[in-house]
DNA sequence: ATTCATAATTATGTATGCAGAATTTTCGGG
DNA sequence: CCCGAAAATTCTGCATACATAATTATGAAT
């Protein structure tokens, strides 16, 4: 007898998994803005697909915050007011810091090594905005498994989703980007100080300096 | 995680909403047990409804964390490891503990007002557990509400429902009872005193508390 | 009796159908 | 020309239908 596979990566995912994906997808792109009326049949057709699995999407990513639902009138996408913005950021600062702090004391050589080599590829990107997106991204969500609580990672990983609902990323801000890497720097060699202490307060820091550039 | 429904309280409540809630009830007083398969066509009888309700509000039960999807498999009521129980305390400190400080600095008189009451009441329901374990809900999250970050309400919302899915809930441990109630005291001292660090750092410590009588 | 293959059954995932609310269009009166 | 009521349309929410994967039951061979 044999446990199942702990991943079970292999099975296909279900297609309103696949829909919510895309659905993602067409969010982030601004194909859908924030605020607009998702016209279910037309993205029905779009997909090739019913109803259904596309409602079944719709009602996850309402769970996730993305969408909101009205009864009656559908679902539409979630504007983020400068509040919810201030608020989230302030959940992101405390959540990633506190994994700061823990990884900073507790992680392996390896989630170190990967970090540091993140870091690293960072540290080359400063040119290239999109790159430097994605990486800063990896990044921290890197920096996130390393503490090792699933449930903070998944939460974190809503919180940056449904924050990019947000026009003005801070990151796209001037002087930003640079700022940014200065203060994954500080972060850095806080955990390679194994300070604990600084490297939560550093990260703090880093998600103000954020703030403060997306909502002045 | 979901974006917390603004009011929205007129509006009557679509099917797969109370649905979910009905679910949780079950879920919550254990008819249907943690690891156990749920069955959707007995669930559907029972409820006088049609699948597509029903599936819905699972798909909403799963972003929560409450219930697990196995692709052509059908839903699990989710199983709480002691890794879960404890990686999830953690972060009911954390925010929880943010909270507390927020509202020793930051919190109006009417918010005080409402958290000295139910504290009062709280002290006064030592000796029924069930009240006690509802009161002392209420009064978490009525701080929570206090510190005013709608998404911090909603993530506590759904930590403390999984949380639920533990069977050793630390509130029923002799003794517990009695110290829960002595932190929570100390919790409104601080916050009586305006001491945003003293009243985070208690409220800290009421965490681990809970977390050793939970998972010794 | 046990095991393996195969048939029958069951339940999931997806599509389709239908009643009614919400919205838009039409059209008569001012 | 504009406004408002009623008809027509559109779309949501829920129910039902159907194809196929998964499970269980059946039975023959060892």
């Amino acid at each position: 007898m044999s446990m199942p596979a702990p991943s079970a990566r292999l099975a296909p995912r279900a297609l309103y998994e696949q829909v919510a994906e895309r659905l993602r997808a067409r969010i982030f792109e601004r194909e859908l803005e924030p605020g607009a009326w998702i016209d279910e049949m037309r993205l029905c057709a779009e997909f090739g697909i019913s109803r259904t699995p596309l409602r079944e999407a719709l009602k996850v990513l309402a769970a996730e915050g993305l969408v909101t639902m009205r009864v009656r009138r559908g679902a539409y996408v979630t504007e983020m007011s400068s509040t919810d913005v201030a608020q989230v950021y302030h959940l992101l600062g405390l959540l990633e810091s506190d994994a700061a702090a823990l990884v900073a004391t507790h992680a392996d050589d390896a989630a170190r090594q990967r970090l540091a080599s993140l870091h690293a590829r960072l540290e080359g990107q400063v040119r290239q905005r999109e790159d430097f997106f994605a990486t800063n991204e990896a990044f921290h969500m890197a920096l996130l498994e390393a503490a090792g609580n699933r449930w903070a990672v998944q939460i974190v990983t809503e919180l940056r989703r449904v924050m990019r609902l947000n026009r003005h990323h801070s990151l796209f801000k001037r002087g930003r980007l640079s700022d940014s890497l200065a203060e994954h720097r500080a972060i850095m060699q806080a955990i390679e100080a194994r300070n604990a202490e600084l490297a939560r307060a550093r990260m703090l820091a880093h998600f103000h300096g954020g703030l403060e550039a997306a909502a002045p």
